[in-house]
DNA sequence: CATGTTTTTATTGTATACAATTATACATGT
DNA sequence: ACATGTATAATTGTATACAATAAAAACATG
């Protein structure tokens, strides 16, 4: 049988109803949309130049994404994202990402292993020029590397969605230097951990690593969320 | 603004479409379709005398649930959850219950420790009595209510999605006393933790307490998986 | 003027029609 | 026999029509 990828996910960004769920997300996730604002099927379809049912797909979707709530017979409500529920997210992340260094240190294979490494050592020659693009692609590359390397269909499905979820929100991750290096320094020590097959030091990195850039993007304000201070 | 209820998420139970994808995930969660097995649009919609639309609004959904894979222009097909799915689920509960567990003991109102503390109480009194339908209701309520304490829209919806993911997966919890008695007794320590406001202690807590409710359904093979020994 | 009731309008929910795409069956040439 | 091309059928993707529901407006009544 032929293999689809999996990745992929629900993001097919050929049909229509892919474009429109893409979009919409975006746009909530951009602040375009405000807290609670209603989306109108019609208004949207309209404004994409589509029909109503590629745009109801996607509005079910977001639902289940939690970034829209639907009312029967209503209409769908934009749920923005806090900056609360990034905090959230960064922890939820942190002990996740902790399971899954902990699981790759019996699952990883050598070829991921060796993806890693080379991850690592280019992410230092980048680091030193200072090639901020080349970082950022590699830090996702890195953190891709690990879920798959920890075997779990179930997690890794997780962890992308949230990864993904917040490179929509935050501006440039790794922009300052300091903590490009010190993210890659992270990086090294959590390969080196799984290498070694010490499950407790990589599942402790991974979520000290997780946490570090959670306080790094505050630290430098580096998103972009409209602050809801919603008692939620 | 009125007030809708957060819970009921997706499965409004009353529109053809929330039916729809009640049934198919049910159906698949009970075994009734084979791993790969393609959902055709068309047959579904006649045997539950619908049109293809609420189908596919479902067939959309559940394949951000994970329980169903779409290739553009080919079909839906099945995505089973295999003895390896619940298991990894399970961990990942574990720490994201230590999560909340943590959470909560800054976030806990005053009813809510209450309610926890009734459930408890109420739970041993059942437990005496070997009541094992109202012990498997206590103890999704206490669940719920250490989910609500937390204070994080997004870590409760995680939790919540994969409770229900689990209870249609396993036949009965909570189907032996021991276990039952022995499960309360954790949920009294993480709920005396909250209380105390010890964060460490009641992460852990809760994380040991979802490990040994896994170790207790292995060791009485209390789940329906279907061994799907593939090498995911 | 406030309030309750009816009518109208707007919007979602579902079914169906048609277009686009993919799979299948069969023929043809090598 | 096997690969390749072509016609046909099956299936999904999208648009639209109509039904059900809820909101808004208009109206009547005390």
């Amino acid at each position: 049988m032929r293999e689809y990828n999996i990745t992929q996910d629900v993001s097919d960004r050929y049909s229509l109803r892919g474009r429109v769920f893409t979009k919409i997300r975006d746009d909530i996730l951009s602040g375009r949309y405000k807290d609670n604002e209603e989306l109108k099927e019609a208004r949207i379809g309209k404004e994409l130049g589509v029909s109503r049912t590629p745009v109801r797909e996607a509005l079910r979707q977001l639902e289940l994404e939690g970034l829209v709530r639907i009312v029967p017979n209503r209409g769908a409500f934009v749920t923005a994202i806090s900056a609360k529920d990034v905090r959230d997210i960064y922890m939820i992340r942190s002990r996740l990402e902790g399971l899954a260094a902990r699981w790759a240190c019996e699952h990883i294979s050598k070829d991921q292993l060796e993806t890693m490494e080379e991850n690592v050592y280019l992410a230092e020659f980048h680091a030193g020029k200072g090639h901020m693009e080349q970082m950022a692609e590699l830090d996702n590359q890195f953190h891709h590397t690990l879920y798959d390397a920890c075997n779990s269909k179930m997690l890794r499905h997780l962890l992308i969605d949230y990864h993904e979820y917040l490179l929509r929100v935050r501006k440039k991750a790794l922009s300052t230097i300091d903590r490009g290096t010190a993210s890659n320094k992270e990086h090294r020590a959590i390969m080196e951990a799984i290498r070694a097959g010490n499950a407790d030091l990589a599942e402790r990195l991974a979520s000290e690593h997780m946490k570090n850039a959670y306080a790094n993007m505050v630290k430098f304000g580096l998103y972009d969320v409209y602050d809801n201070t919603d008692g939620t």
